[in-house]
DNA sequence: ATGATACGATACCTTGAGTATCGCAAGTGC
DNA sequence: GCACTTGCGATACTCAAGGTATCGTATCAT
C-alpha cells in the first residue's frame, strides 16, 4: 500500500528529488547509463521503435530504476537530448553578429541532419498528443534557443546589420519556421544551399536600408 | 485459413477495390459514416485520443468492416481529411495573383485554427514514425497544395508582381513553414497579424525592384 | 434457390507502457 | 558490530489499444 520511498510522479525535470539522508544513495552511474541508452536507441531506430525494456536492457538497469527517476518515456527522451546535447548550436563567435547568425543556420543544418534529429523529430510527435510534454519540449527546448536568436538579431541591429524595426517573433519563426518544416514534412533535402538561401532572402527583407514594400 | 475475400492489406490509397460483381456488395453508407464519425472524433479528441472501437461505435459498424477498407487506423484518419475537406482552402480568384496569395494565407489560417488544424497535427505527428504514411501525408496532403503555390507564384511572376528570378521551392517553405511551425510547436498564436506580416515580409524579399542583398 | 460476399457483434491475440513485489545491496546512525 | 532506510536488478503482473478471427445473418447476381 505505501508507495516507494522515492518514485518520480508527474514531474518533468531532470530527476531532481530531494536528496535524502538516509538508506542507499541513488546510482550516479545508472543515471547517465540510462540517458546514453535511450539517446542511441531513439536516435537509431526512433521513438516508437524502441521500448523501455529495450532501454533497461542496454542500460543494464531495472525497468523500475527508469520510472523512479522519470514519470514516463517521454520524460526520458527529453532529458536524454538536454543532458547529453552540449552546445553544438550554440552562436558562433564572430565580430558581425549577421555572420553569426548566418553560421548558427549552418550548425543548425548539421544538427537536424545529425542523429539528434531523429530526437526533436520523436519529441515533437509525441508532443502533438500530450499537452503536457508540449509545454516542457516548448519550455525547454524551444524557447532558451529562440532567447538565443533573438539576442543575436538585437546585436544585428545595434551593428547596424539589420532594421530597428524588426519584429523579433516572426522573425525567429520565419528562420526557423522552414528548417523545422522541413524535417519533420521532409518535402526537400536540409541543404546548404537551402539555408544561404533562406539566409540570404531574410536578409533582403531585413536589412537596414530595404525600407518595406517599395510604392506601386 | 483463407482470407475474407477482400481485405485491405497495405494499400493506403482510398478503399478502391476492384468491384466485385458476386455477393453483397459494399455499403456506401457505412463508408461516410465511418469517415464521418472519425474525423469528428479525431478533431475533437485528437489522433491518440480516440480508439478504433469508437470510430466503429459512432458509425454503428463492426469494427472488421473499417478493417476492411483500410489498412490501419492512420490511413482511415488520412481518407477522412481528404475526403471531407473541400475546397476550404483554395486559392481565391482575384486579378491580382498575389492578392490571391495573401488571401489564401489567411484561408490556410483558419483552416488550421478550425477543428482540421488537429487533423494536420495528428497525421504528421504519426508520420515521424510511419515512413508508409509519411510518404502519403506528402504525396497527398502536401504536395498538390504545394502545386497550387508554385501555380500561383508563377502567375504573379507573370504579371510582373515577383520577381522572375524566384526559388519556386524555397518560396514556398518561406511562406508555409512558418505556419507549420506554430501549429506544431504552439510558440505563438496562428493569428491574422502574424500571417499579414509574413506575406509582408516575403514580398519584400520577392517582389519586383527589389533586386537582393545591397552591397555594403 | 444457391452461391458468394458484406455485415454487426464478439471474442481473441499481441505489444508495450507502467506498476508491484521480492530478495539483496549500500548507505546512515548508534 | 547492528538496526534501519532506501535503491537496486529481476520478474511477474495489469491494462489499454491496434489488429485478427469467426459466427450467424443480410444482400446481392444468376
Amino acid at each position: 500500500m505505501k508507495p516507494p520511498p522515492t518514485v518520480c510522479k508527474g514531474k518533468w525535470g531532470m530527476r531532481e528529488m530531494v536528496a535524502t539522508k538516509i538508506g542507499r544513495p541513488r546510482s550516479e552511474k545508472a543515471d547517465t547509463a540510462i540517458l546514453r541508452a535511450t539517446l542511441d536507441l531513439v536516435s537509431a531506430k526512433g521513438y516508437r521503435g524502441i521500448t523501455v525494456d529495450q532501454i533497461a536492457a542496454q542500460a543494464k538497469v531495472g525497468k523500475m530504476t527508469i520510472y523512479r527517476r522519470w514519470p514516463n518515456k517521454a520524460a526520458v527522451v527529453m532529458d536524454a537530448l538536454l543532458e547529453l546535447v552540449g552546445p553544438e548550436t550554440d552562436f558562433p563567435s564572430v565580430p558581425e553578429a549577421s555572420q553569426s547568425l548566418r553560421l548558427q543556420l549552418h550548425l543548425q543544418v548539421k544538427f537536424f541532419k545529425s542523429k539528434y534529429g531523429m530526437l526533436i523529430r520523436s519529441l515533437l510527435a509525441e508532443a502533438q498528443s500530450s499537452e503536457e510534454l508540449a509545454e516542457a519540449f516548448r519550455e525547454r527546448w524551444i524557447r532558451p534557443r529562440r532567447l538565443g536568436v533573438v539576442d543575436i538579431l538585437k546585436k544585428a541591429v545595434a551593428q547596424g546589420q539589420i532594421r530597428p524595426d524588426i519584429d523579433f517573433e516572426l522573425a525567429t519563426d520565419l528562420l526557423y519556421g522552414p528548417l523545422y518544416y522541413r524535417l519533420l514534412i521532409g518535402t526537400g533535402p536540409i541543404t546548404t544551399k537551402f539555408v544561404d538561401s533562406l539566409y540570404q532572402q531574410f536578409m533582403v527583407g531585413h536589412q537596414s536600408g530595404n525600407i518595406g514594400l517599395r510604392d506601386r
